[in-house]
DNA sequence: GCATCGATATATCGATTCGATATATCGTGC
DNA sequence: GCACGATATATCGAATCGATATATCGATGC
């Protein structure tokens, strides 16, 4: 999962490990606290496994965390000089990754992927459907509607035993998060058809 | 913070593993998939340390998993009859556990740690929040919505970078989430607000 | 100049949790 | 009797977490 994620993100462009963390953590929120103790494993073994490479830093584009902009002004080419002639700082500054072919075929494959839809697994695909061709979009969303309205058919039957206030509140306000979420794909599901109906250059393929 | 959701549920009567799983795989549902590989270390953990103890199965209620249930007729009879011949059938059956006195003890004070707040754990401690006095639960909740609140302020500002349109949607959905989860939230401290003004016969302690 | 501080950045450790799998037992239907 | 599915316990390797250590950089104050 985190695989994919990292994927995800390379594959836009080259980035480091720490950029990787923040902006993975701004979008999937607290859905998915990731920590460094999971990432910098990831990172190792997708360099092992040869779907990403190290790259020079200079190859990631420039203002992605905010650090030493080179300005384009006089100052800022003051320190950008200083940068260069000091030629990759020793080490412990930073590492920066690129997607390589075999990188991509994997970020497919895992995309593509049916097995595992969890909470996570759902969110990071979403995240980066727009890869997908627009008939594979919409079985992805069409999978997780049917796995909501499945759940949602399971929250809605009694309770089972008898439960205190706090457990049955858990229980009403879970069944009606899931409603919520179902009315959101069904939204999302809507509008791709409406897209796919809306362009009718190319025969439909199914 | 599995140890908490045991403990919880043994608190009420003894268990054995599998019942525990189920009962917690279904309260809190999807948001927690409870594994047995984590389950089983988990009781061995509790009992090494003398939270829990493992007791004679006729301590646990019956009907609790619907198995071999004694139900007074004579064919109920006779398989109970069967059961009880054999003595505890060699083992690879049922462990029950029944929580201790040091086991409650830590019951309440996992119950009663603020440190630890993530979306599994308020659930958790929501489920057996009925052990805690009025007002430790009232600032259990309010620490809940103060969260949500912050959480929220990050959600609803700008977006910082361009995104695409599914990256947005799920941006804006969780933004939707969080103050559902607020609502909610609010709701059940208006009702414990209301209850502990309502029972106005001992005086107010804080 | 330089001391200090907070943000950036990489890395590792132990513990927990997950997901898959193996195995045994029980009740039921044939 | 026996094949089957639900019940039940257990374990393994891998992934993840949470805490912590450490290094670098830019800014701020003196």
């Amino acid at each position: 999962m985190l695989e994919l994620a990292v994927l995800g993100l390379l594959a836009e462009q080259p980035r480091h490990g720490y950029d990787l963390k923040k902006r993975l953590s701004e979008t999937l929120g607290p859905l998915w606290g990731i920590s460094f103790g999971s990432l910098y494993p990831a990172l190792r073994r997708l360099e092992r496994s040869g779907a990403i490479e190290e790259v020079d830093e200079d190859a990631a584009t420039p203002a992605s965390t905010g650090t030493f902009v080179p300005t384009g002004s006089l100052k800022g080419d003051l320190a950008a000089a200083r940068l260069r002639l000091r030629a990759r700082p020793t080490r412990r500054t930073r590492r920066a990754y690129a997607i390589t072919d075999r990188g991509r075929a994997l970020f497919t494959e895992l995309l593509t992927d049916e097995g595992d839809d969890d909470e996570r697994a759902f969110a990071v695909k979403l995240l980066f459907c727009g890869h997908l061709d627009p008939l594979a979009r919409l079985a992805f969303l069409e999978r997780r509607r049917a796995q909501l309205n499945q759940r949602l058919v399971a929250e809605r039957k009694p309770a089972a035993r008898s439960i205190d206030r706090y457990s049955r509140s858990l229980l009403e306000h879970r069944a009606r998060s899931t409603q919520h979420d179902l009315d959101w794909i069904a939204e999302l599901i809507a509008q791709e058809r409406a897209e796919q109906t809306g362009d009718r250059t190319e025969g439909a393929t199914a």
